[in-house]
DNA sequence: AACCGCCTACCTAACGGACGGTAGGTGAAT
DNA sequence: ATTCACCTACCGTCCGTTAGGTAGGCGGTT
């Protein structure tokens, strides 16, 4: 069969077919959400058959989960690397390292990060536990951060952390709908976010 | 048949099955997106069979069209008004009008506006023309009042005007994902977000 | 070194069910 | 008599999933 001549180039892929599965689960699932991507359509990106998808994972529902999983944790672990990288500098400094490191991230695994945000839009199809439970760490870090901005009077004390934190994830993550690379400058993005969260 | 016992009360919301139809298919939307949404679902909580859908459309497609339109018109509308009423008012007055219309217009027509981002979220289905230009006319509104808050120096002119919208709308769509009735207050949250873009 | 059993990674074929959409009919109101 | 608003019945297509099979490689026994 033909099977044999493409087999070779699958596996030098990163040696595992899980990752190549959930590279283009997720291409498709940022630009077709949950409901439209079909695992004929990511078996045949793939490069095998749709039934073969199954010894990989369980279900439809698995590929998803795992794909935004990751699209999460890839943000989350930007983060928390950009914040340790400025550990002693100025709280001002540290914000837009890490508001830079969140958009730098949410673009770099776009696919991931989009399909994650796209598929389980809130409201859409019931967001599993595991992936709940992956933002809810990830929404921590902010919450850590953003109380630690206003303990060093970079941000006003009597201004509401949580709404902060809920207007300024949707400004980044809406970056997703018309961030383009040419286009726009991450590091001149972080610096316009960074001022209007943190007035001089 | 059953049928004929809950005509009268159909025919009571509002005189016209359109009407009907339409609010039926954005509360479903909202929750489940384009692909999800089926026309049975839809069909069914009109009170009507799914084939009598295409009395009044002609297709699924003329339906959530119809659905996303309404709801970018809700809010264009809403912020033209608030942007009229205050026409004299100082800007930091006339922003914190306009950010409050646009909150309160996307929750108080949640199910169209929700629908709205969520059915045609970019890249999902292709957006059909008609919402492309409902949403570009209504970007118009914010360009103008944007260039208007920069003239007037409430908002640095240095600052980057397109980036600023989209963060600021990114803001405020987001807040479909959080904001609930009961947890939070439209005034104070159009005060806290006008406080980041306009800082005095 | 030949064999065996097992595992991995894929395959073909088919399942029941749900999808959007169409054809054509009915009964009440104008 | 015509139109409106809805109906029943059905179409072909595609969905996620399952059953069951095969080809190749690897490790241990003979």
């Amino acid at each position: 069969m033909s099977v044999a001549v493409d087999r070779p180039a699958r596996e030098a892929a990163g040696g595992g077919s899980r990752r190549l599965i959930l590279d283009m689960a997720a291409r498709l699932l940022r630009q077709g959400g949950y409901h439209q991507t079909t695992l004929r359509e990511i078996a045949e990106a793939v490069g095998i058959r749709k039934a073969s998808l199954y010894h990989h994972f369980a279900s439809k529902e698995e590929i998803v989960e795992a794909v935004a999983n990751d699209g999460v944790r890839f943000v989350h672990e930007a983060v928390v690397a950009a914040l340790a990288a400025t550990a002693g500098a100025q709280p001002r400094q540290r914000l837009e390292a890490a508001i830079h490191a969140h958009l730098t991230a949410l673009h770099d695994h776009g696919d991931y990060t989009s399909a994650s945000i796209r598929a389980f839009a809130f409201g859409a199809v019931t967001v599993p536990e595991s992936v709940r439970l992956t933002r809810r760490l990830y929404d921590e870090v902010w919450r850590g951060f953003i109380a630690e901005l206003q303990e060093s009077r970079t941000l006003a004390p009597e201004r509401a952390p949580e709404t902060l934190r809920y207007f300024l994830l949707g400004a980044m993550n809406g970056s997703i709908d018309w961030y383009r690379p040419g286009r726009f400058e991450t590091r001149a993005l972080a610096r316009e976010l960074t001022l209007l969260v943190a007035a001089r």
